[in-house]
DNA sequence: ACGCTAGGTGTACGTTGTACACGGTTTTAG
DNA sequence: CTAAAACCGTGTACAACGTACACCTAGCGT
């Protein structure tokens, strides 16, 4: 699990070269990565092991190795793969921009819910997520910002979907893995219920009481349209507020 | 790794008995659990084996069984445990309640990183966790907002610092994997910063010479500031805007 | 025709959670 | 006071993981 970061590079930002010798191979870069994302789509990112990969392209754990370094060469070129399926994010007034933004980052969430359980801090960026980034922050660039409130204001809205993503990811794998939907599994734990009282938690029996919890409101529409709001507040205002520099990185 | 969830209901919501026979115990549910965390807060969620924890005990594996169903529940107890440690949400002005529930989560997650990778969508929500949301609850509900609405408010809130905590975990993980600090680990990344040209990736290069990656804003307190701004425009405006309930659940 | 190169396989190792059988220690029952 | 029962901790063992290594084979360049 070890990984030469280099070589990461490489392997992201330079087109691979072909052999011209030996055998014709049954795989290459490009099915291992395809096959991988299948299995994690399908089974979760847990279920990603070499063996898996290899077994549905009919091949061994090993054979992988001939095209791919190693299983965390493998994350990289999956995250960026599937960067690639999303159109890059088109320039427009900014809060139109950004919420284009935010809705293509969440369905692509949905529609690979791993991809938050991989995009760890240094995973190595590939060319697709850097041009899709590039574009978000051109979006907000005409606004009279400095530099450092053009990355604060993209990155305050990718956190917020990172946010809901990662619980929606959560519910995916958990209903995935158990074959029980969310619903159902919390109904079932009335072992749990019995210590939700009145007298111990008010509130969460209130709500309860009045079907707060039923028909929840949608926490991505919600929150995006709150944390748009308030960077509207913040863009528009004739003098903007200060914020402090980062002390903690 | 299986787990019945009956029991981990019965483990956290009800106080565990003592034995009265038998040799004296060395260790204790409690000392496992504490051991677990000091692991996990030194070494990372990686390091948390049961062999490390009882190492640290000066036991053997096997023994934490005695003491402790297994690891999905132990999990179960240190993030409830980690939940005790901090003061319940006071009441007060909505706004002032909101933003001590953001700081305070957001010290606990500064705390103890791993808690993030722990509180999946199926943890057993312990007795400590569910005081705490109740009183956040009850911070926003004199306001006259639906039930559903209450729910939404604090859950967009939470969300925000989630994603925001979870990029902090990462870096904070990786620099102690790799012992190198995040500026030192990018700025050795040469050979992915030859394919940073103004063509490829015109507004990064012109954020980076104007340098708005090199001081950048508290992603925290600007994020945290934005979304209470936000909700301060919902909260505030005579008519709310209608969110329709959620679709995606 | 020969050899170099690259593709794929089989085996093996260390690490993980934990099932199981065992031996030692303390309290309680007869 | 003795024997049984309950409990604590240990040692061994297994399946699944990533992947190092040695190996065989197929095809192009000379």
């Amino acid at each position: 699990m070890k990984s030469d970061r280099d070589r990461s590079v490489r392997l992201l930002w330079e087109p691979p070269a072909e052999a011209t010798r030996g055998p014709k191979a049954a795989l290459s870069q490009a099915r291992v990565v395809e096959a991988a994302i299948k299995v994690a789509d399908a089974e979760g990112v847990d279920a990603l092991t070499m063996r898996r990969v290899a077994e549905t392209l009919g091949n061994t754990a090993m054979s992988l190795y001939r095209h791919v370094p190693g299983k965390s060469e493998l994350l990289d070129l999956m995250v960026d793969a599937v960067w690639s399926e999303t159109a890059h994010t088109p320039k427009g007034p900014w809060r139109e921009g950004l919420e284009f933004f935010a809705r293509q980052m969440w369905a692509m969430y949905r529609a690979h819910p791993w991809m938050l359980q991989l995009t760890t801090s240094r995973r190595m960026p590939g060319p697709h997520a850097m041009t899709r980034q590039d574009a978000a922050y051109a979006v907000v660039s005409e606004l009279g910002l400095a530099s450092e409130e053009i990355v604060a204001v993209v990155t305050a809205v990718a956190h917020f979907v990172d946010g809901v993503g990662r619980t929606m990811a959560d519910r995916v794998q958990a209903e995935r893995e158990t074959g029980v939907s969310e619903e159902d599994w919390w109904n079932g734990r009335e072992t749990l219920w019995e210590h939700f009282t009145p007298d111990r938690l008010p509130m969460m029996t209130h709500i309860w009481n009045t079907g707060g919890f039923e028909q929840p409101l949608d926490e991505f529409e919600f929150g995006l349209a709150r944390v748009l709001d308030g960077l509207a507040v913040f863009i528009e205002s004739p003098e903007r507020p200060a914020v402090r520099p980062s002390t903690c990185l």
